[in-house]
DNA sequence: GCAAAAGTGTTTCTAATACACCCATGA
DNA sequence: TCATGGGTGTATTAGAAACACTTTTGC
């Protein structure tokens, strides 16, 4: 195997690994993983990602990059939380990898050329802070685990900071929807009153003056405000 | 210039950056240059860093070395704070370099092997947050202004968060030389019975039953609890 | 008329802020 | 005795949290 790519002084590889989560259809969190064809870790489940292509983007575009082969997802939140670089984490030689959080609207995963299947699975954590993957306690490739705990972290805190959440919305829901959204991501339930309130003094959504119908009293439907819609454009048609 | 080390794929550089900041004798906010003796950007100031030891370090400790190296500190709050990547920032090849927030003891600064000159200067932000060093808007090598300011805004919300600022404190100290340590980092004043209580209520403080005499009224000694002097171990005797 | 989800206000508590005077000492 | 910095308490406000009932609709 040729080895034409030669320094000075010895370089690690560097690559992004992508922690993207969404929001399914029975509006579970879920993250995204691809089954690895190659080794090391061959057929374990594992994080998106891949790695920089030197000289020609930075560490966004490359996980931009990646997250759009990976779901055909163009715009989202995307976000650098880490860098992660233990000399032994791959097995290969010395890959330091940083890690994002992405957050979509849900789509059909789409498995790149390096893995043998991507899938979304639902995630959740128990109360001491273990990572559950599917149920049981997460089994990933390389420190993925970790380096997924402490994604989600990070996204159960931006949820509150920034207007992020829209990202999984349709375009027009309820604020029960919206309620449920916030509740599914913190993994925690919240007091409709006090939520109501909150989310309201936000200057993040408009009423459409619309209502959506059920079975029930009609609920009224709100979508996100410009400002917001701007920052978050979503590819929504 | 032999070129031993090759890979199959092209590999950028990696290395971390450190924004060192300590308190000086006039307790001014200061944080630590160096004097490049190398081009790209030959005798201009820049931040003391440089390359991961591939395969034998990981980036804390890479930092944690750099840092030795610059200021003969051992113990120090350090902590990760974000990548900078982009393609061309260092005009030789690309490199990539995770920015470190350190805050230390005020100590004399020593130049390393590749460095002209080590040297503390004072740092300030101006009111629309521009980054002044010696008075002067700053002028640093690469992106280095980009990654002080990163730093030094992570440095202001951390001081509040975590019982970091006992690392510039003499062992013991008053209640106004640690509101004065506070205001100088955070680049504001702050009041004083709200501090105080502020301050008391955090588990961090022991009264040492000693006063500091003056030319006025004896102020009482504090020190660090146990705890806390444990995490924040600062090489004083 | 009843089941089901939508909608709505008030009280309580806590944390942050603003603010002004007396105290103990050295000179 | 006075200049100097050390030390203290209370009232206000804003935001977070707890909490229960009425409304509107489809069936």
């Amino acid at each position: 195997m040729p080895k034409p790519y030669c320094y000075e002084y010895p370089h690690p590889a560097v690559a992004t690994d992508l922690c993207v989560f969404s929001l399914d259809k029975e509006m579970r969190l879920v993250a995204l993983f691809i089954r690895r064809k190659q080794p090391p870790f061959e057929d374990q489940w594992a994080l998106p990602g891949g790695f920089i292509k030197v000289g020609a983007e930075n560490l966004d575009q490359c996980a931009r990059r990646e997250l759009m082969e990976e779901t055909g997802t163009e715009a989202a939140h995307l976000e650098q939380f880490g860098a992660y670089s233990d000399p032994g984490r791959d097995p290969r030689e010395h890959v330091i990898s940083v890690g994002y959080l992405a957050l979509i609207r849900h789509s059909p995963a789409v498995a790149g050329t390096d893995a043998a299947e991507a899938k979304w699975f639902p995630i959740e954590t128990t109360k001491k802070g273990d990572l559950l993957v599917n149920g049981r306690r997460a089994q990933l490739a390389f420190d993925h685990r970790k380096i997924l705990t402490d994604a989600l972290q990070r996204l159960r805190r931006r949820i509150d900071e920034a207007p992020i959440v829209f990202v999984v919305m349709p375009e027009q829901f309820t604020l029960a929807q919206l309620q449920s959204a916030f509740e599914t991501i913190k993994g925690e339930e919240l007091d409709k009153r006090n939520f109501r309130k909150w989310v309201i003094d936000k200057d993040w959504l408009k009423e459409t003056g619309e209502f959506q119908r059920g079975r029930q009293r009609p609920a009224v439907l709100f979508t996100v405000g410009k400002k917001i819609s701007k920052l978050y454009a979503q590819g929504q048609k």
